[in-house]
DNA sequence: AGCAATTTTGCTGTTTTTTGCAATATATTT
DNA sequence: AAATATATTGCAAAAAACAGCAAAATTGCT
């Protein structure tokens, strides 16, 4: 049997069955493992599939399908992930929300980073299901078509049963009175469950949010335990978050 | 014998077996190895087939599925995922399983139907997401990274609370007598868990994955109502699953 | 036909590729 | 922690590819 076949038998194996185990092709194809490894190792190496402990899974099963329509200020939201990057430790079991510049938080996380990671929104778990070391839980529930996020009173119930290191999580609207407030009341609902949840929460908040207000409250600015903005820590924009008890970065 | 009259009986045992060995046709048009090996060389310089280590085969062999990284058998899923649709009522209450297939039967709901509809798969919800008239519920767990579905306890008591009207499913590997089976015991606990929940279960399987199984049994051949594959349910493929109590489509 | 030039072919020895095996190391499970 | 399964590495045998060479066949020419 040539190579050629053989290869092409495993890769119609993993994309029929989604994947395979060495052992069963090195059966069936009558060869020895050694040699399904090998082939295995190169057909990786041309990114036909992915080789993984004990054998093979398709790469249609593993792909992030990223659509990359550009982020809105796309620097600043990175300059912001980076530094609620530089809170996570080894082991944490934290809280990822949806919203741009989450999705960059969770795009940061290095692949050898051990984390335990719950969302609520199915961007921010596909871009998860990438790292190699990283649990992801999602909360599931009614997901909402603009927001991409699970909400309602399942999601809120299951909240209620957790606690988190840390909440990352975002906010449409911010200001110094009157607090993190949404356009929307179904997602405020879920954001207080997961300021309860979390036992700090960081809020990343793009700088053009400060100082705006909107309809429903999810919560007062104290509740915040810090808030990274892409500004520096001292910049005068932050003065009035500077009189309660948060932490600026 | 001619040169030219070799080079043609290559190319006709590439055509017709897709590949061959160059001993073969060494031994079977009784001339040196050596020779075959140039006629092979020169035919692969004209594109005409491709020489690999210990013979040659066909360019349909490689090319047209080579640099795909999209669904396999697509047009086959897509058949699948037509019958399936058609058994979509306005309003229902279903539920779409992961993998390529059930994804292109998400992908196939029009604009104008209204469904209630959960998944416990990324891919599919993402997919639901733009289907403005669908409620999509996501059956929250912790996330395979492999599946891109969630599993667990938490998943399993979660559906053990819902009712749909039609549970459509994917499944690794069917056979007749053995039924559905998987390779991973933790998708076996949350197909189960779905077909429990749904008052009609849809198998969605292309017709390759007949009489397959594997290590974890996820039900028998009769909890499933309706099986789909793209054959024509006429087909003598089929016939080992006409005795049970299953429709054929 | 005769003959030289060219091409084709088979042979030889050498190099490369492929494969399986065994020993060791690493990962996973119990 | 031990026990098991899987990976990695080095090695050797077999198969195949390659390069060079010379005999044989073919071709083009007179």
């Amino acid at each position: 049997m040539l190579k050629e076949e053989r290869q092409r038998t495993i890769l119609y194996e993993v994309e029929l069955h989604n994947r395979v185990l060495l052992t069963d092709i090195a059966d069936q194809l009558d060869v020895s493992i050694d040699t399904i490894r090998r082939d295995v190792k190169e057909l990786d190496a041309e990114n036909k599939l992915r080789k993984v402990h004990g054998g093979a899974i398709s790469l249609g099963f593993t792909s992030p399908a990223a659509p990359n329509y550009k982020t809105y200020a796309l620097k600043e939201k990175t300059g912001i992930a980076e530094k609620a990057f530089a809170l996570l430790k080894e082991g944490s079991v934290i809280f990822i929300d949806g919203g741009t510049t989450c999705l960059e938080l969770a795009r940061l996380i290095p692949e050898r980073l051990q984390l335990t990671c719950f969302t609520l929104s199915l961007p921010v778990a596909m871009q998860l299901l990438s790292k190699p070391n990283v649990d992801v839980i999602f909360v599931g529930g009614r997901i909402s078509k603009d927001a991409q996020i699970a909400t309602g009173a399942s999601t809120v119930t299951d909240l209620s049963e957790i606690k988190f290191d840390y909440g990352f999580i975002g906010t449409g609207y911010v200001d110094s009175l009157h607090g993190l407030t949404e356009f929307d009341w179904d997602i405020v609902q879920v954001k207080k469950a997961v300021i309860n949840a979390s036992k700090k929460t960081v809020l990343l908040c793009i700088s053009e949010k400060l100082n705006s207000q909107h309809r429903f409250k999810t919560c007062d600015i104290n509740a915040i335990n810090t808030m990274i903005t892409e500004l520096d820590p001292a910049n005068n924009l932050l003065n009035l978050f500077r009189n309660h008890d948060i932490h600026l970065l």
